[in-house]
DNA sequence: GGACAAAGTATCGCTATGCGATACATTTGT
DNA sequence: ACAAATGTATCGCATAGCGATACTTTGTCC
């Protein structure tokens, strides 16, 4: 069952504070850590978690989380057992997504193709070796947790990970390839790097690329990639279904040219 | 029309740097104020727009606005023409959604409850003087920004203030209207005063409360108050609908009942 | 196309600032 | 009731971050 769930993929390493950048400032990288603490549990975290998580010492910790915690940043939980991430963090949010270009002018696409197909529709950026969910129309069926935005998955193994990839270079989708921690998310996830290339090629040759069961049992997705203007990748629309209510083919048939037109109409230009 | 859509409502004003706490630490304040700068624009920042906007030098935004950069908070803009807020911050979008405990509870009754109606469903909780929207369940027609995550709209002239202020004692409304920015967001609006405590007393007697074109036109909203143990409001879940569609008072006969029976399920303990 | 303006980048010395060490208070569990 | 763990407070030193300033790049106007 609950193969994923928890786990943020190849969310990038925690930026070495020490790094040789004279123009680093160190209290603001704590802060982020601090913050990112959080992206490995499940359950408030103690000051001394805190500490430990992010590699510092309980005076540093406890300084950044009174400080986070006077600026809504970190909370208290609600029966004081533990900080948890403070309501603040929403208003960038709100930020981020009105202010990103691209998630701007695919909003609408997306409400559109929403209307037109009965299935979770999303848009996903591309962060690196993940995609990171920025926008999600839910169907009826999911669990709000199946669609909380910020959500990241792998792109070695996910339809709109490969729709970029398709976009890529070889040598950078090996990369990819090389630098991701493929692990078998579910038994069906596909790791084998020559197999993750053959599904770039079927990906390039049909405009869409689709992945069945590889987060998420009983999940089949299908995905175009969005590109900028000069031709890079940037991230992907996701049409995603039941497989107690698809199959495959017939799925592909039906929401391919969808899911293809849609991210055309937001490629052109 | 569009009397809102950019604002923030009642953002808490940038946190005074140089309050007399002892263990405040400066650099973090900072680099949220560069966060926070976004807040009020519509459109990329550049460093000297940082700078102004959050009360600090031009080398201080630079060291902090690079730092943030390395770290992924904050991005160049598409077409290199300024910064705008970097994706990280969706991480920890997640997180706050994951460890909110209301949140969690409450989004399995959400999802229920918008199977059962037609209509936007909102959960939202309350941060000062301002309820934030955590929770979407955007219906078929509105766009994706009537329904952003991190949305937050005023308590005193809303349909989940009021759920949320009938909870309260008159002396902590009396205080909410006082410290509020009232201003006319619509024409509807209400902002006197008695008629705000007019509207709270009708909320305690019905268990619900209502609003109408208050925020923004043609939109009609229901919400009931979500309660910690002890009783203090914490937020509230919203049914908004369209005066297209529905008048007032089917709406709150059919209404009505879910709302409150929803709020009154997640209020059990 | 050349000059001017505006945005971004880099450097450097001083001191305010944040860290470590430590000790105290308060809560939790057995 | 005691021990262990968590949160809170204090203080002096060294370093990390700020202001001032100057350099480079990019865009715009005539």
């Amino acid at each position: 069952m609950r193969y994923v769930q928890r786990a943020e993929y190849g969310v990038p390493p925690a930026t070495s504070v020490d790094d040789g950048d004279p123009l680093f400032v160190q209290a603001i990288a704590r802060a982020m850590q601090v913050l990112s603490a959080f992206h490995d549990t499940g359950k408030p975290l103690t000051l001394n978690e805190i500490a430990a998580q992010s590699g510092m010492g309980r005076s540093a910790a406890q300084r950044v989380v009174h400080t986070l915690r006077q600026l809504g940043y970190i909370e208290r939980d609600a029966d004081d057992r533990g900080y948890v991430p403070g309501i603040r963090v929403l208003d960038h949010t709100r930020d981020y997504l009105r202010l990103n270009p691209l998630v701007v002018r695919a909003s609408p696409v997306l409400m559109e193709l929403r209307r037109n197909v009965r299935e979770r529709v999303d848009l996903s950026l591309r962060d690196g070796l993940r995609l990171v969910y920025a926008a999600r129309l839910q169907s009826k069926r999911e669990t709000f947790f199946a669609t909380l935005v910020g959500q990241s998955v792998p792109i070695y193994c996910t339809s709109g990970g490969r729709a970029v990839m398709a976009h890529l270079s070889d040598a950078e989708v090996d990369e990819i390839i090389a630098r991701s921690d493929r692990r078998e998310i579910t038994p069906k996830t596909i790791t084998d790097p020559e197999e993750i290339r053959a599904k770039v090629r079927e990906a390039r040759e049909n405009g869409y690329a689709l992945a069945l069961e590889e987060i998420l049992q009983g999940e089949i997705a299908i995905a175009a990639a969005l590109l900028a203007p000069d031709g890079t990748p940037l991230g992907a629309i996701h049409i995603a279904g039941s497989l107690s209510e698809w199959d495959a083919e017939t799925y592909c048939r039906r929401f391919a040219p969808l899911v293809a037109e849609a991210a055309g109409a937001l490629n052109r230009f």
